[in-house]
DNA sequence: GAAATCTTTTTACAAATGATAAAAAATCAT
DNA sequence: ATGATTTTTTATCATTTGTAAAAAGATTTC
């Protein structure tokens, strides 16, 4: 569990004893392949580190489907709209690869922060990051193209390419996976 | 001021005590119509609430006008990454109308905060209103065409149609203005 | 390792959007 | 009010993107 309280610490160095408590508020599970982490219409209950794998999270409007994020190794993420007003959530999570988690309850996620500050400050940043990740986002689909936004998330992502298929990465640019293969062929 | 009390005691209710501390941290600012509330480059260290008017949050790119949200009246905001990070801000908010607002620095924010858990809960529930916000809408740039996102527009902000022009309109939505006054007269 | 399945690319065609220019309409300033 | 400015609409043409279907390539399964 060294992973979690290397990545927890640097963002909000805790005590040891918040520390203890954070880990042993932690349950391990392992998602294969394919497998929903979240359904849609579930309400998402909890906070997850990834150990290992690789994660989607997306929804369908008839038939077409649409990727809002992914989530790699060494990420923390939940369903934020689902976490946060505690309703059924339109999006799902899905395992790219065999992924395990380990996952915390928003529960006890709360009892944590009302215990130890940095805890708090812990979540709160991690909130903080998803929003700007999110505000970067929508200024770069007002603002570029499919072929910079492709040429963007190649530069930033770069290792993510391999293992995620042409499709899904369309999905997540918002374009379709005929668009991007002729992007691809464009270079 | 019984507008922004009344406003912020109902997403999260204050004692009477936070109610006077609170407001003994506003100060009161009109800008004109077309003028900054926010210019590019600049940190954001205030949160806003608006007692009359409208603004807009926005940022060029090789000339073209991109528009992130808008602000009316009984509203709260601030440009939530440049607050957060406390860096030069990418994106101005600029007042459509006179606007008359209340503001409140980041510092006394935070003090009050540290002081009042039920203002520290009303922040935090902002930031969850803001961040709710920010994924509907990439939601919707996903899956909708223009056409459907300036359907929803006028769906969810009929009133504010008459109070923006065209050209801001589309540079929110993410299309040409030869594009929506198109589909506007497609009806 | 061959068949079946899934993914990616290619092609042809149709529809949507953008760029540009110009006209029409609305708004503003003196 | 009237002329000037700004905003919105219209028209044309070029480009981009989408849809559908087929072909090629890669992967999985038995």
């Amino acid at each position: 569990m060294k992973d979690i309280l290397e990545f927890i610490n640097q963002i909000s160095s805790l005590s040891i004893d918040a520390n203890e408590d954070f880990l042993e508020a932690l349950e391990i599970k392992t998602y294969p392949k394919g497998t929903f982490i979240l359904k849609a219409d579930q309400v998402c209950r909890n906070y997850y580190f990834i150990k290992s794998g690789l994660t989607k999270s997306h929804f369908y409007k008839e038939e077409k489907e649409f990727i809002m994020t992914f989530f790699k190794e060494k990420m923390m993420f939940t369903e934020i709209s689902s976490y946060l007003t505690e309703k059924p959530s339109r999006y799902m999570i899905t395992a790219l690869e065999e992924t395990t988690v380990c996952c915390i309850s928003k529960k006890d996620v709360m009892e944590l922060c009302k215990k130890h500050h940095p805890i708090e400050a812990l979540f709160s940043k991690m909130f903080s990051f998803a929003t700007l990740n999110m505000m970067k986002r929508i200024s770069e689909m007002l603002e570029e193209n499919g072929t910079d936004r492709y040429n963007n998330f190649i530069r930033e992502n770069n290792e993510l390419l391999q293992r995620i298929s042409l499709g899904d990465l369309a999905n997540y640019l918002g374009i379709t996976q005929v668009t991007l293969s002729r992007i691809r062929a464009a270079k």
